[in-house]
DNA sequence: GCATTAACCACAG
DNA sequence: CTGTGGTTAATGC
């Protein structure tokens, strides 16, 4: 097993920028680059949990597996950490990270994510940043589950991919239908008559995956209307 | 009552 | 895996 050279890498979270090189060598001694191809696992539910993850590169979907049906909880982008609530708040991870396509993941061990954590000011009010803005970002998500109807929910989630992922209006969706449900809390068949929906009225372009967005303020108006 | 929303089932490409 | 049609239940005028 090869060690990282953390002082080297090219792709240091905003918390790890922080750190001396004294600091960056512990790291090093705890922390493995892995690449993920696209639908494997990189966190398990149930699983022991024992390592914080930094995703350098990829796209991630975090999702439980509900007593009733799996729950997509939210996509996460890289750059950013991975499975800190999850690793720092229970012995056992309680949700999964799926890679959605080629994804490169740093993890590093929780005991040495806890002694940086101790000795740098720096990197912990980084990590505490990066925590608070991923709180508020879900609580907002909920409130917009429940309290919005799905057309909106499905419009709302089609923007954020737009926005926040692909940062273009023109995408192919890393969902099928069914993980779409699972995103915005509906079924399959809604998923698939409000894509039409859309299409019909001229909002979206849509053929398998490609998605195009046609009408970008119709969309900001259905997704804000709920 | 009547309309709307959305889930569940079935079935066909 | 996806789209569509029929049916049904809940909810709100």
């Amino acid at each position: 097993m090869e060690y990282a050279s953390c002082s080297t890498c090219l792709l240091k979270s905003k918390a790890v920028k922080s750190l001396g090189e004294n600091e960056l060598h512990i790291l090093g001694q705890g922390c493995v680059q892995t690449v993920f191809k696209k639908g494997e696992t990189i966190i398990k539910q149930g699983a022991l949990s024992s390592n914080i993850i930094y995703l350098q590169t990829g796209l991630v979907k975090l999702m439980i597996d509900g007593s009733h049906r799996t729950q997509i909880l939210r996509m996460k982008k890289a750059p950013c950490y991975l499975g800190l609530p999850t690793t720092m708040g229970d012995k056992i991870n309680h949700y999964s990270a799926v890679a959605l396509k080629k994804t490169t993941a740093c993890f590093v061990d929780i005991n040495v994510f806890k002694e940086l954590l101790k000795i740098s000011p720096e990197f912990s009010y980084e990590i505490i940043v990066e925590l608070c803005k991923n709180e508020l970002e879900q609580f907002n998500r909920y409130v917009r589950l429940v309290q919005n109807q799905i057309y909106g929910r499905l419009a709302t989630n089609l923007l954020y991919f737009s926005n926040e992922i692909y940062l273009s209006d023109e995408f192919k969706l890393p969902l099928n239908r069914t993980e779409l449900a699972d995103l915005v809390c509906t079924s399959r068949e809604t998923i698939s008559r409000q894509l039409t929906e859309l299409a019909e009225e001229k909002i979206i372009d849509i053929d398998g995956k490609h998605l195009r967005i046609v009408n970008k303020s119709l969309l900001e108006e259905i997704s804000k209307k709920g």
